[in-house]
DNA sequence: TAGACTTGGTCAAAGAAAGTCAGAAACACC
DNA sequence: GGTGTTTCTGACTTTCTTTGACCAAGTCTA
């Protein structure tokens, strides 16, 4: 069997029915399967990642610390959509407009969390001096972040 | 658990309902923490600033302390000092992180309100070839916009 | 009032984790 | 065997914490 697998399963085991996450230390982790550290995040990067319903957490220096957290979002996929397909590269304003509204009226945020998305992607937030392509752009890539954000949240 | 957690737990735990102020001796509790007496600065430095909430003064010499002291305003009022003040044309993304925090926990704002303003300001959601001051604008902008809009919705 | 004593402040350096990334190694599939 | 993908490693980086040496400011006493 595959190390990665390995780390995957025991990762894992350790989040039974109830709890549902872990926090380990990536340095005892790799002492333990013996590998390098950064083995660790091999495995974080490739199999704990969002799309499969995992959210990872961490802390560098003294006391440092990775936790992982398996997450339970019902409108979790239709977000990954969005994020993945639906937003692309580049997104006007109106078309912004028109997903938050949509993703309101599904009850997949709440009335208050469309109107601060709405602001954050408004022209006239992203009012530097900056082409309307690159807007779009950035727009694509803040709008992305913050349905991310929500993915990443516990929304039974 | 860190030690600067502990001592932070610690003050914290001094601190009550209606007592909103402590007073301590840097050495006394640098001694029951059996750490270097500027453990103690590190902890105020990092834990207890101004965009936490804290303000502190201190005494050298005989008699000297430290004292510290949670601020508090109306949520309006905060809000107002944030986007007139406090943010200004430009502001980076630890400082920006730090100000989500305390309104989460000033409860200004939900939980996952925060995390959205937290990754539309993320370095990540703002990485177009901008330099990092052009960055910073950026992110002060949307930020302000984000605020203009909790403040719009006139809560509680 | 000068010096000794008592506190707290600053800063740089060491220590303790975790992150990144390019390239080597191992596989899988023609 | 050649090629493209996945897995692994190691060197280097970044972030956060802790300490210690030296500094600054009050207080007290001869």
């Amino acid at each position: 069997m595959r190390l990665s697998d390995s780390i995957e399963t025991f990762i894992k085991a350790l989040m039974t029915e109830e709890e549902s996450s872990v926090e380990l230390k990536r340095n005892e982790l790799a002492e333990y399967f013996g590998c390098a550290p950064s083995q660790i995040n091999y495995v974080l990067a490739t199999r704990f990642t969002l799309d499969n319903g995992y959210v990872t957490e961490s802390r560098r220096g003294g006391g440092g610390y990775i936790r992982i957290v398996r997450v339970v979002n019902s409108a979790r996929e239709q977000l990954m959509y969005l994020i993945n397909d639906r937003i692309g590269q580049s997104i006007t304003e109106t078309e912004a407009v028109r997903l938050i509204a949509q993703m309101v009226e599904r009850e997949m945020i709440t009335q208050s969390e469309g109107e601060i998305m709405r602001s954050a992607l408004s022209s006239a937030a992203l009012s530097i001096p900056m082409s309307d392509a690159m807007k779009d752009a950035q727009r694509a890539r803040i709008f992305k972040a913050m349905l991310t954000a929500v993915a990443r949240q516990d929304r039974g």
